[in-house]
DNA sequence: ATGCTACTTTATAATGATTCTAAAAAAAGT
DNA sequence: ACTTTTTTTAGAATCATTATAAAGTAGCAT
């Protein structure tokens, strides 16, 4: 499904040259049918594993920091601690078990409309995300 | 509204014997009718601006996580780069301007009941939390 | 293909927030 | 007053992230 060509072009429209280590990358983020999450450092993990040759973490970052520019990866911010990623863009919330760290897309429509019944003069919304944290039952 | 005793009270609550200086860093915290949102370097601004005497930054972090513990503070986490703390810790959602950085109280009542449809296996629900992003009109 | 130039990678250093440490100070207990 | 426990504090350690600057590579024009 996605393909070098695929991840040339999300490289181009994000302002970066297709190089060897950014497909790489792209590889891992874009080459499967499942999305995910992640940190950095997650992330450079797989990479090492996955791959021969090893990329440096400036490289990653500035990668990552990239593709979300462009809206090719979101940032979910759960805790300060981490700095989560997702490779899912479409607008959705979250489940976050604090005991497991996991994360869990909750779709649009998974959620009833919400409506935000108080407006801030002179500001209008850009987004609206809902963050469900659970414990075990 | 909020006196010694008060502060007494509530260090006495999260563990902590009421020593002068975790009884200024109360008078900063909860000595007003207006709750507000800070990061522990603006508390630590506030303090050394209205106080004589210096108090560490390590003493204030001790008491500031103390008191999140007990829930006489919230944490508000928006984006990686900073952590806020918000002295308001009735349930309640903000709106984040990200260009002020400001961040803006959203109470319970002004959001319409949130449906959650889904639900995961052996898991409930311990809050749920909206971060509304706002920019110019 | 060759060379020129701009962009990229990388190792390493710097930064900045938070946490840790261990010694001095303060408070509590006897 | 003396002893023990808790607290404060300065400074060190840690850890994620960002910056730097030298060496490598890609794109483009000859
Ligand atoms: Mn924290
Ligand atoms: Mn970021
Ligand atoms: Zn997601
Ligand atoms: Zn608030």
């Amino acid at each position: 499904m996605n393909s070098v060509s695929n991840f040339v072009e999300k490289l181009r429209n994000s302002g970066l040259r297709p190089t060897k280590q950014r497909i790489k990358i792209c590889e891992v983020l874009f080459n499967t049918d499942k999305t995910f999450h992640f940190t950095i450092n997650e992330l450079s993990k797989i990479i090492s594993e996955k791959i021969e040759e090893k990329i440096s973490l400036a490289t990653i970052y500035n990668t990552v920091h990239a593709f979300k520019r462009e809206g090719y990866l979101k940032e979910i911010t759960i805790n300060s601690d981490k700095s989560y990623f997702d490779t899912n863009t479409s607008h959705h919330h979250h489940f976050f078990d604090n005991l497991t760290k996991e994360l869990t897309d909750l779709n649009d429509e998974d959620v009833e409309k919400i409506q935000i019944k108080k407006s801030l003069p002179g500001k209008k919304i850009s987004s609206v995300e809902i963050l469900v944290k659970v414990e075990n039952e």
